[in-house]
Order: structure tokens, then C-alpha cells, then sequence
DNA sequence: CGGGCGCTTGATTTGAATCAAACTGGGTGG
DNA sequence: CCACCCAGTTTGATTCAAATCAAGCGCCCG
């Protein structure tokens, strides 16, 4: 059961869809009694939260899953955020997850509970079902971005997709939960190139920066330029 | 309903999971009944064939699913062969589906029907739940392939994963059921460089090939070298 | 206060895109 | 039936952008 300081039955209630309140104030309270509350450091391996075919949903921080090659190279194949959904598709072995922040949360749940809870409340059954499509939505758009051929056009829609999905005032900075390095894993590009192209983006006045991990995009327009 | 040439049947039948031989019958027979049977010809467009959020199937031969830049690119980000499903994710509006080969055969099931379908056969839910969790895990592993540096690794890659999903025997020829421009487009790739590392790796003896579209993998441990 | 990590910038190299052109095979129409 | 056409493929020459190699900087954390 994780502790109830109220962000959580939020999200669990955000996510999921019915109409009828009751109902989701319900299966948000069920999903809650049911979760195993974990908290990670930075860059802390979670792939335990995840054993034996556990579901998983960040509640808060990031979690970036990814692929070690024997030559030493990180492929990042997944940036986890608050409220999306980790082990939908089990035995990928060769993933690994990792805590991207200090304090990243993740409410796990076994797989027989997760049974019995879809089996008691349906809701919870479509909610499951509307975030494994999310997982899909993501992982494609994401080919759409790493399929670019510049280096301008792949960091400006990783920009853009990031600062979709991170909570983010209009006109208000966006945090980076992600350093140069987890860009350049992610992209497919060294860093020295990510860190080039946001140099570039910055002085064609295109973003701007309050510190390295601090963007503002100042002309989405151009960003999302070649985007269906 | 589809009429029962027995291949449709026996791939419901694989793709179900329950051990209890007469659930299955009883479920691939449900799904045979409930389909809406489509034959496409070679680069034809079949959005239609998933128009209101339905679901639907490859029976037989490949759909690409693509999206259409401004400037002309397309950039395939999935590649659905025979037992794959379509219109997991829906509203993905910024993508297009093509029939690859003539001949493609696919099902499709309306909305409420899937629904009505996972009531009564609960052995449907739990195999729809799976193959969305191979979207993921295909989407997942073909980032893992494109996220590779160089061409070469990139098309070995391709070719590795394509060679385990079609159904090609020990020894035998695969038949390569995309173009090199697929391929290209596929991979984030120049069709030259695709067609130029397919000839270089054949010179080195790694694959062998009668003819484009035929290719035999001769030394699949390179190939897979670098993959964990 | 020191160390190291994350970020940035510069110089050089390399590999893929691009431009250009020839070849193949299957299909069509005369 | 044959000539033609065209999409797909292959090869070559050149260009260009990103990787690599190298080094300095700022800052957070210990």
C-alpha cells in the first residue's frame, strides 16, 4: 500500500477513464491499496521493482529504459514518465531500467493483483488497456523523431515531444529530466552533437536557456515543422 | 465472417494461448465468424480497413504503417506481418497503412465487436493483450536496430529481425518481402547505402543472395553481434 | 577545497547523403 | 511476339554533416 500524500490517487483517478466518478474514485483507492511504494536515487537500477512480470507506474521522476551493447554503447529505448506504465510487454530481458532523478517513485503491482483488481473493477482493465496504446503511441512517435535525418530536426522534436508530456506552463521554462548524455542515448547522436544543436537552437532564437537543463521553446512552430 | 480456407483459423488458433484445446477452437471460430475479410493489392492504401477504431489482423503478406513528411520522407515505423494486429493505438492520425505485397489478406473487427467478443471469450482479451505487448516489444527491439551507428549494423540487424519473424527454414532462402526502399525507409537510411551494405556484406560473405529479394543469412553470430 | 561529472567548444576524420547514371526484369501495349 | 517502359536495384563520384579526438569550463557533491 503506498502512502497517501495525495499525488497518487490523483493520477490514478486522471488516468483512469470512466465517467462516472465513483467508479474511478473506487478503483483509484483499489489501485492504491494494492501498490508496492518504491522511492530510487539517481541513476539507481529499478528492474526490481519489475521482477517476476510485476506492472509498474512512475509516479514521480523518470525512469529511462535501455539496452547495453558489448561495445560499451547505452541505446535508450524508453523515457518513463509520471503515469506511464512500466513491464506491459515482459521478458525483455535485454532491457534494463534506471532511475533518471533522486526521488523518482514507482507504485508496483503483481501480476496475479493486477489480475484480481482487473477482474473487480473493469475500469482498471480499459486503463491498462488505454496505456499499453499510450506505450505504442510513444515508441512510434519516437521512430518518427530518431527517423530524422538532422541532428537539428531530432533534438527539436525530442524538445517538442518532452515538453508535450512534462507538465509545462505556456511560456514557462521546462525542466530537463534528462542530461545531454540521456538525449544523445536516446537519438542515436554523440553528445558533443546534442549539445552543438541546442547551442545552434539557442542562437537562432529558436529555444532559450536558463542553465543547461532549463528550455524554453520560443518558436514551436519551427520545431514541429515536417510533422504529420 | 472469413471464408475458412483453414490458414485463418489455424493463426487465431496459434496466436490464442489457453492449454484447453476446445476454449480455443470455440474462440478462433468466434473471431473467424465476427471478421470482416479484406484482400489488398501491392501499395494500396488500407486505412480504410481500420476506419472507426477497428481492429484488425494481417492474415497474410505485410503492411507498412508510415508517415509522410512535408518534405516528401517517409518514414516507416512499423512493419506488420502475418498474426500481427493493427489499430492497437488508435487515433494515430498522423500515420498511414499500405498493403506491401499483393494478396495482403487482412481482418478486421469493429469496435463494439472486439468488446462483445472479450465477454464472451475471455481467451480473446488475454490474446489481444499479447500481441499489443509485441507491438511494443517489435517497436522496442527495431529502435534497438535503427539506434545503431553504422549502416552496416543497422541493415544486419534489419535482416536478423526479419529473418526470425518470417517463417524461413534452416538453411533457407528468406524472401524478403519489402524493397530496398522499404527497407530504407525503415531504417533512417539513403536507398543507396542500404543497396551498397547489402552488397558489401554479401562480398563478405555474411549473407548470400539469388536474386534482391532473396537473401540466405551465412554467419547470423555477426550479425547479432552487439545485441543483448 | 578538491574531484569528477556534465556541458561546451574546437579541429579533424569518416561515413552516409546526394547527385548522376547504368542495368535488370517484369509488365504493357502495339 | 517483340519493343518499350518503368520501378527497383546497383555502382560511382562528390559533398557534407555527424562522429571522433581533444581540451577547457562550471558546478554540484563529497
Amino acid at each position: 500500500m503506498l502512502k497517501d500524500d495525495g499525488t497518487a490517487i490523483r493520477l490514478f483517478r486522471r488516468l483512469l477513464s470512466p465517467a462516472d466518478s465513483k467508479v474511478r474514485d473506487s478503483a483509484a483507492e483499489a489501485l492504491r491499496v494494492a501498490a508496492n511504494d518504491t522511492e530510487w536515487r539517481r541513476n539507481q537500477p529499478c528492474d526490481s521493482a519489475m521482477a517476476g512480470g510485476r506492472i509498474g507506474c512512475v509516479l514521480g521522476g523518470a525512469v529511462r529504459k535501455y539496452s547495453l551493447r558489448s561495445d560499451g554503447h547505452r541505446q535508450i529505448v524508453d523515457l518513463l514518465l509520471m503515469g506511464d506504465f512500466l513491464g506491459l510487454a515482459p521478458t525483455d530481458s535485454c532491457f534494463s531500467l534506471e532511475a533518471v532523478s533522486n526521488g523518482t517513485r514507482i507504485a508496483s503491482f503483481k501480476r496475479d493483483q493486477v489480475k484480481a483488481l482487473e477482474e473487480a473493477q473493469p475500469a482498471i482493465l480499459e486503463m491498462l488497456r488505454d496505456r499499453a496504446a499510450d506505450a505504442i503511441r510513444r515508441l512510434e512517435y519516437h521512430l518518427l523523431v530518431q527517423g530524422r535525418t538532422t541532428a537539428i530536426e531530432k533534438v527539436g522534436g525530442y524538445l517538442m515531444v518532452l515538453c508535450q508530456r512534462l507538465p509545462v506552463g505556456k511560456d514557462e521554462a521546462m525542466v530537463l529530466p534528462v542530461s545531454r548524455y540521456d538525449i544523445a542515448d536516446h537519438l542515436g547522436l554523440a553528445v558533443e552533437t546534442v549539445s552543438r544543436t541546442m547551442t545552434t537552437l539557442r542562437r537562432c532564437g529558436i529555444i532559450s536557456m536558463a542553465g543547461p537543463r532549463e528550455v524554453i521553446i520560443r518558436q514551436p512552430a519551427i520545431l514541429a515543422e515536417g510533422f504529420a
